[in-house]
DNA sequence: GGCTAGATAGAACGTTCGTTATAGTGAGTC
DNA sequence: GACTCACTATAACGAACGTTCTATCTAGCC
């Protein structure tokens, strides 16, 4: 089987890990809130992650990058057209928020946003993402024809916006800026192609 | 003359609290960090602020709200074309960003990732914020010929853009994404003209 | 059975958190 | 000079923080 049904300790812990972050940020959710909500004791969090919080914040912020990184290989490979395909991931992300009654924005910019130029660790893990998910979208234009530069140009706008407007989008307590966002910049990546 | 040459107490406690906060988040900045730093007591900042941290914060968020305002306005009547006005402002933002040592991003957004859903009184002042930006960049479309429909939606896109790209290139600590984001609005904005 | 190592359990450490309470200051009014 | 009141200054509170510690459990192996 592809994963345990019930999965292992240090992977409840990541996941918890990574929802509060999601939810609250790196300094708003404590170690005792992650045992907890991973149905695990404090011993078994500082077992797995001698580190301490600063270890588990890396392993949440890697977490949600692959995860993410999954959602938007998945989103973007139903469309052949490339800006058709991020107008429908802005949708689906736009959905997810809702959903969650607008709680579950960005897995990792709050934590990002708290730690940068502060902890080293988790910055450097957070990078890592960013550049991931701007490669995965560069990749898809690059495989439609664009040229390399244009490519990259484009794919760091597309995340930086659909970064922000997911952000808008929480604020408001609405999917239209997702969801225009996602249309705008169907219509940039267009403008490329004449 | 406009503001007194050595502020008073309240006024030192909320732009403490907002460059603090800006850099660290709400759930990362003490109260009694904001004292020190503004060089007041703990039963000054108790004597403005009597509903305590909550009360600082929206505070301090208000402060943002309205220094950022008087950036976007002066940066967007420098130009007449809003296009160019766009994409200095986001050079101006890398420039401010650099010089801070790739600390001072936008003013609010980690406060409002921590708080939204968690925190109401907060969360209002947020929402308030982003609605006052998204109104001078839309006054500002609106009074260069664009139709009503087409400023609102290009407004709420450059803001969440500018947003995002300035998060992206904190985390780059580069000034690449935020004056790429800068063209590609520019040229998003241009493509409504024709 | 005895041994080992990985994993779990939870008490306890010192520190810091946000908050409250109380005392003190100093300028302005009668 | 007594009184007021806005403001400042500290000490102290209980709660929560991240971390450390020791003890116990559980398999797998000899």
């Amino acid at each position: 089987m592809a994963t345990t049904p019930q999965p292992g300790t240090r992977e409840r812990i990541v996941r918890a890990a990574s929802l509060l972050m999601q939810r609250q940020g790196y300094e708003g959710t404590g170690i005792k809130q992650v045992a907890q909500e991973a149905q695990a004791t404090l011993g078994s969090v500082y077992h797995f992650f001698p580190g301490g919080k600063q270890a588990v914040g890396v392993a949440a912020v890697q977490h949600a990058d692959q995860e993410f990184a999954d959602l938007l290989s998945a989103s973007l490979s139903e469309e052949a057209d490339p800006a058709k395909a991020i107008a429908a991931c802005a949708r689906t992300l736009a959905r997810h928020l809702r959903d969650s009654a607008w709680v579950d924005g960005c897995p990792i910019s709050a934590t990002a946003l708290e730690t940068t130029g502060r902890v080293p660790a988790i910055e450097h893990a957070v990078t890592q993402a960013f550049q991931h998910w701007r490669a995965i979208v560069a990749d898809t234009l690059r495989g439609a024809g664009f040229p390399e530069g244009d490519a990259n140009d484009l794919a760091t706008t597309v995340i930086s916006t659909l970064e922000g407007a997911e952000l808008t989008a929480q604020v408001y307590k609405s999917e239209t800026p997702l969801t225009v966002a996602g249309e705008h910049m169907a219509r940039l990546i267009n403008s490329y192609k004449a």
